[in-house]
RNA sequence: UGUCCUGUGGUGUAAUUGGCAACACGUCUGACUCUGAAUCAGAAGAGUCCAGGUUCGACCCCUGGCAGGACAACCA
């Protein structure tokens, strides 16, 4: 899974700080050489590029060291998970690569473990049930830095607290009228350790155990806990977690269960992104984007109908590495993972997307043939295909200038060019309708330049697409740009949020034109548009109206340097 | 005026544990090219947050600062 084809396996490279620790606690044999790790995803929301790295990042760190991993469903609130989660976060994971085999897990499975385990923590006198509101607790708790005041509940005995909380579990008890609560240091200058709330009280039905409970563990008295149970033994999260270590410990090392080690890094952020979960759901509820699938979003439903492959996605997250500052990946290396990946899979074919009729006038009218384009060079075995050519085509507007500045090499009055696979041709006349607007060139070409002939090689400063007008099928292209403006789309001003910066450029829907090569079209068919960029076909496609979505353009010299002006 | 974490080219990640900063993306040249792509060759760009200290020698160890981040849901 590490391989990427054409990247001959690289020299041994240094571990990163997770591969170090895990080497380190392989040799001093604290799990018997055991490395088990997993993905845990809260069913509620989709899954995002962040989420890629994790899940490449936990799965790889398995498959390095002969380990396995698990996916296990973190669901242990009731009020926001949802299946049409699990199974899209189940279809993405799998789209990825990934086969977590029979190992798939939920915490809520181990409901009834994690309720025995509490009363073992009640008669050890380290949890109690606590009948403070929320709103008390959150009073109660102190601050950072000052210390919090112990709930008069808090020294309850051990039966009259058994019995409480098996009430709590036949619901005798409203929502927010008891919680239970581990006992451990409320002046604790970590807010995690002060006596956090266990189990609450939540009257909702559950994806998976129905009504069988109303009271549901919280994260830190499940996560733990399922990693434990399942022998996890490197237990990878994002650092928002590390405050959370210390209790982490505290719940394995006073249940005395294995103890699974929490390793945090940093999680992934991307520029011009947005990754928080919320927002996204925000951007698909009020119709910024079409869909969690939407083209722009950086979900992994939404990377896959733009046209990304799995295996971009994991060269990129072997790209950006791990570690634990924050950090802001530049999506140019997003894009650069799209370009690597496509650029050797995807077929090649001449598409004109802004046409201008291009009139070849000593080529005989009613005539026309076909010439070979190349499938895909990096693939040569794949062959070749024969393209219509004739007296009328399309030529891209970019490509011809009226009034060419030097470093222009394409098209003008007077000039030749190499139409691709076909011949040299060379502008006679422009020809303009009353306002102005180029309407269409005269051009003649070189029978003797046909590609393939033997004199056919005479140097020409470049080589332009083209389609013949005739057999022009129109499609249409949908061309992405990036969702947001700004680098760092939160950075707003008073009182604005990421939504000002959006970019009402973002999706753009032209029509394109292609004479070959797209027949048998099936959705998620990637394609390189000569000289244009990445495209895929989209899922709305149908067999007389095909969609293109634009994955990524191609570097593009030209367009950089006149942008640099 | 708490606790924890983190500071290395524009961005990200390294430096085999103390031996004089490497790789990738990006940028810029040039070669090649029937894709201004790809490929190939090369360049610029940091002296490692700051100040002390230990050492023959410090990105790495120590001390003190500074900066950024996380933590006060019955979210995860």
């Amino acid at each position: 899974m590490n391989e990427f084809p054409g990247k001959e396996e690289k020299e041994e490279r240094s571990l990163n700080f997770i591969e170090q620790i895990i080497t380190e606690d392989i040799r001093s044999d604290k799990t018997g050489g055991r490395v088990h790790t997993r993905f845990p995803p809260e069913p509620n929301g989709y899954l995002h590029i962040g989420h890629a790295k994790a899940i490449c990042l936990n799965y790889g760190l398995a498959e390095k060291f002969n380990g396995l991993y698990n996916l296990r469903f973190d669901d242990t609130n009731p009020l926001t998970e949802e299946v049409e989660y699990v199974d899209s976060i189940m279809e993405d994971v799998r789209w990825l690569g990934y086969d977590w085999e029979e190992r798939l897990y939920y915490a809520s499975d181990y409901f009834d473990v994690l309720y025995e385990w509490a009363e073992k923590l009640i008669k050890k006198e380290k949890a109690y049930v606590c009948d403070l509101s929320a709103e008390e607790i959150s009073a109660q708790r102190g601050t950072p830095t000052r210390s919090g005041m112990e709930s008069p509940y808090r020294n309850r005995n051990i039966d009259e607290n058994l019995d409480l909380f098996s009430r709590m579990k036949e619901g005798e008890f409203k929502e927010g009228e008891k919680v239970l609560r581990a006992k451990i240091d409320m002046s604790s200058p970590n807010m995690h350790m002060r006596d956090p709330v266990m189990y609450r009280i939540i009257h909702a039905g559950h994806h998976r155990t129905g009504d069988k409970w109303c009271i549901y563990p919280t994260y830190d008295y499940a996560h733990g806990q399922s990693d434990s149970i399942e022998g996890i033994t490197h237990s990878i999260c994002t650092l928002e977690f590390e405050v959370h270590r210390p209790l982490y410990d505290w719940f394995i090392r006073e249940l005395e269960i294995f103890p699974s080690r929490q390793i945090e890094f940093a999680r992934l952020n991307l520029s011009y992104t947005i990754m928080s979960k919320r927002k996204l759901l925000q951007l698909v509820r009020e119709g910024h984007v079409s869909g969690w699938n939407d083209p722009r979003m950086p979900t992994i439903t939404g990377l896959r109908r733009r046209g990304y492959t799995p295996e971009s996605i994991r060269y990129f997250a072997d790209r950006i590495g791990v570690a634990k500052r924050n950090n802001v990946i530049d999506v140019a290396l997003l894009e650069h993972s799209a370009r690597e990946d496509l650029n050797k899979k995807a077929v090649r074919v001449m598409a004109v997307l802004n046409p201008l009729k291009l009139i070849i006038t000593n080529y005989p009218e009613n005539q026309s043939e076909t010439v070979d384009a190349v499938i895909n060079p990096e693939q040569q075995e794949l062959g070749k295909r024969k393209v219509p050519f004739s007296r009328e085509i399309f030529i891209e507007r970019e490509d011809f200038m009226e009034d060419p500045p030097k470093k222009f090499f394409r098209l003008g009055p007077g000039r030749e060019v190499r139409l691709k696979y076909a011949y040299i041709i060379k502008c006679e006349k422009v020809i303009k309708d009353s306002q102005g607007n180029i309407t269409e060139l005269h051009c003649t070409y070189d029978p003797l330049t046909r590609s393939g002939l033997p004199d056919a090689n005479r140097k020409v400063k470049s080589t332009i697409h083209w389609i013949s007008a005739p057999h022009a099928k129109e499609v249409e292209v949908r061309l992405f740009d990036r969702l947001f403006l700004k680098e760092d789309p939160d950075d707003a001003g008073e009182g604005r949020d990421f939504k000002s910066n959006l970019n009402p450029d973002s999706l753009k829907i032209t029509k394109g034109y292609i004479s070959t090569g797209i027949e048998s079209l099936r959705p998620f068919d990637k394609f390189q548009f000569e000289r244009i960029g990445y495209f895929c076909a989209d899922p709305d496609s149908a067999p007389e109206k095909p969609v293109f979505n634009r994955t990524v353009t191609l570097r593009d010299a030209w367009a950089r340097s006149t942008q640099n002006k």
